[in-house]
DNA sequence: AAATATAATTTAATACTTAAAATAAGTCTT
DNA sequence: AAGACTTATTTTAAGTATTAAATTATATTT
């Protein structure tokens, strides 16, 4: 946020503490948000009168009253606008729709070749979803206030936008110059552990958490770092890189190029080499081999209970290292092979992470599993959209300023 | 800061804006400050003529003119108050006064015994050392703004604040309210690597970068983040501590009871354990010892040579990991064994940082040793206090706000 | 139907910012 | 040396914001 120096600015910031606190609070009286947000009584009145007039807000009915006029309750209204999330994978890319108050209206999912040109078909793909998505809900493309985009890289943000991706052999595409020519919707693009990370503080387990860290683990390993209640990007928004940490001096060989990464013993394929190494065969398929160790483990088998001891051990240091440095108030695992390995041994990880972590950073920490399920990457890629709505609403819904 | 939401707050802000702005970038003129501030020219007068009435600004003089009525130039008043940064060492505490444009007033130097109950002597000492600045300066207590003290413990903000030193087996010592009843000042307390990093930050080699982090390697590695141009201090105030993170699994004994510990390896008595481990044979006395190594390193000795490559690799990994998460514009290093390193290897270092972060994120990185020499710690634990004067200033100046 | 209670709006007072006008304080020209 | 000119700073008038208090609106209770 900029530096309030006018008065008029004033007006902005409280229109924004309005309309951030009934988005991540619900429906609520003027009553109530006046306490809440100690704004005066008038001041709640004037602003919501303004956003009630311009329809970002509505009038959703009274309050059961116990004597005395009962409370309007205002909330944000959902049909105001409407935001795509997509979740640009690499074998497919799925898109949703939401209105305003995040609910999904509607899906599509389009599966992903393995060509030439990647940038030309994912552009092409996210053309034909939005499309899609707009004639599924009869929405006329000035209702979609943008699309956000969650991808599997690292999103630049340096004077341009700009993603590098290793596996489509992306260095520094200008993929939102270009998606935003094809789509003609305001664009937002970023990693999609960092979105899912802005979801999960937003609308999942870590709603209210000033300092968090969600960490997600699949086939690669990334994490996203809230602080102060924001997503923390750093100097060129690749902050939060953990994957490709090391903590093994000289170890296993990574994909990065590097040794003894995280990611080569905590990523899914890691962990699989790591069972190879122990003498277990795993599938072919990651997402059914990982499966049947976890069950193994839980089994008792002991080669799975090896593996699985070792993964503990590192993954509790690794994140143990992420508290010791930004001392969060929580940590969050996610992603699918994550939900699978913290659902198993959750409580001792948590050992680990207080064993290897200075006591003063664990003492009020707490980790737990993601709340929001399959479609977290495309809820927090439409709250990047929504993010911006709520940071810029009133260039959009009042005058000069 | 606080979030703004009345009118009067704005006049507070802007009071900021202007003090800060002349604290950082020295004394201007009222348009000077106009066209950097983006303020309204009537707006530097009312707040500068408050600024001057209650004394925290003075007028300076003129500058030169080519026709036209001469700029006046406005400073902050030197003497409207004066600051005392402690550096509570191991061995010794040093006491420095400063005045409001942070000029080292005198100083004073209080050696350190080794007795039962440490807390009590170092009360006493900081008593006496106040006393002592004051009575060498002439000032009344009424003049001394507050005491910073940067101790090489961790500092703890939860509710109030507390000091864990395992060296003196403090678990968690409400220091600073004991110290502020001895001494009958305001005192602010925090780690001396963090005060450190404020005052590089604010006066040293990092002014004006909004992402960075500072690396103290002395006896322990202790680290100061600042993020969006202030200290990052995570949930409960013990963020960025680097020393304890873990980087070879399983590896050498450290002496907070992990294992394989950055500070096992990086600190003093590390490196000198890795001189032992191959085959050299330093001096009792660290400091000596670490100069002794530099310096044959640099006539070529291939022994030490050795010794410092594997301190390389091992640092630069430390660093690169800090920069994957952190993604900070500057990296600084300091402290006295960080120097005699860092200006021995410092290109190498780079390299291997380079090798081991992300290439957009060390894409911009620069690597540089700190500035500010011997007190570092004093200045930066009068900043502390400086820190609280620039925002709380108007509580102090001003009606009822 | 009147009394009472609470919510929401309006009003009157006050504070802050700014653009423009006025004033201050130099240099330059003749 | 006086007046013209230039630029800095202050003052002023107008506009906008917030808030406490008064008012109005809308329910329940008696």
């Amino acid at each position: 946020m900029k530096p309030l120096r006018r008065t008029v600015d004033l007006r902005q910031a409280n229109t924004q503490v309005i309309l951030r606190h009934l988005c991540f609070n619900g429906s609520m009286s003027r009553m109530e948000i006046s306490l809440q947000t100690q704004l005066s009584a008038g001041m709640v009145t004037n602003v919501t009168s303004e956003l009630l007039q311009s329809g970002v807000l509505i009038e959703k009915g009274l309050e059961e009253s116990s004597g005395g006029r009962p409370r309007t309750i205002v909330d944000i209204n959902p049909r105001h606008g409407y935001l795509i999330g997509v979740d640009l994978g690499e074998t497919q890319v799925a898109l949703e729709l939401f209105d305003l108050k995040m609910n999904k209206l509607c899906t599509t999912l389009e599966p992903v070749a393995q060509e030439e040109d990647m940038l030309a078909q994912y552009i092409c793909i996210l053309q034909r979803g939005c499309q899609n998505l707009m004639m599924q809900a009869g929405l006329s493309p000035e209702k979609i206030l943008g699309v956000g985009i969650g991808v599997p890289g690292i999103v630049e943000h340096n004077g341009q936008v700009s993603v590098a991706a290793p596996m489509w052999n992306w260095r520094s595409e200008p993929v939102l110059e270009l998606v935003e020519q094809a789509v003609g919707l305001p664009v937002y693009i970023d990693n999609g552990a960092k979105a899912m990370t802005l979801a999960e503080s937003w609308f999942g387990a870590g709603r209210g958490v000033q300092d968090m860290a969600v960490i997600l683990i699949g086939t690669g390993i990334g994490a996203g770092i809230i602080t102060k209640g924001a997503l923390y990007r750093g100097a060129t928004n690749s902050a939060g890189e953990w994957g490709h940490t090391k903590i093994v001096l000289h170890g296993r060989q990574c994909r990065c190029g590097g040794q003894g990464c995280l990611e080569a013993y905590v990523g899914a394929p890691g962990i699989l080499a790591s069972q190879r190494e122990a003498g277990g065969h795993p599938q072919d398929d990651q997402f059914v081999a990982v499966g049947q160790l976890v069950d193994a483990y839980q089994r008792g088998d002991p080669t799975a209970e090896r593996v699985m001891q070792d993964l503990t051990q590192v993954l509790g240091i690794g994140i143990a290292n992420l508290v010791n440095l930004f001392n969060p108030e929580r940590i969050e695992i996610g992603g699918w092979a994550g939900l699978l390995i913290g659902g198993a041994l959750l409580d001792d990880l948590t050992a680990c992470v207080k064993q290897n972590a200075l006591p003063l950073s664990t003492k009020e920490l707490s980790i737990s599993l993601c709340q929001l399920g399959e479609d977290a990457i495309c809820t927090g890629a439409a709250c990047l959209v929504l993010e911006e709505f709520l940071s810029a609403n009133l260039k959009f819904n009042r005058g000069i300023y």
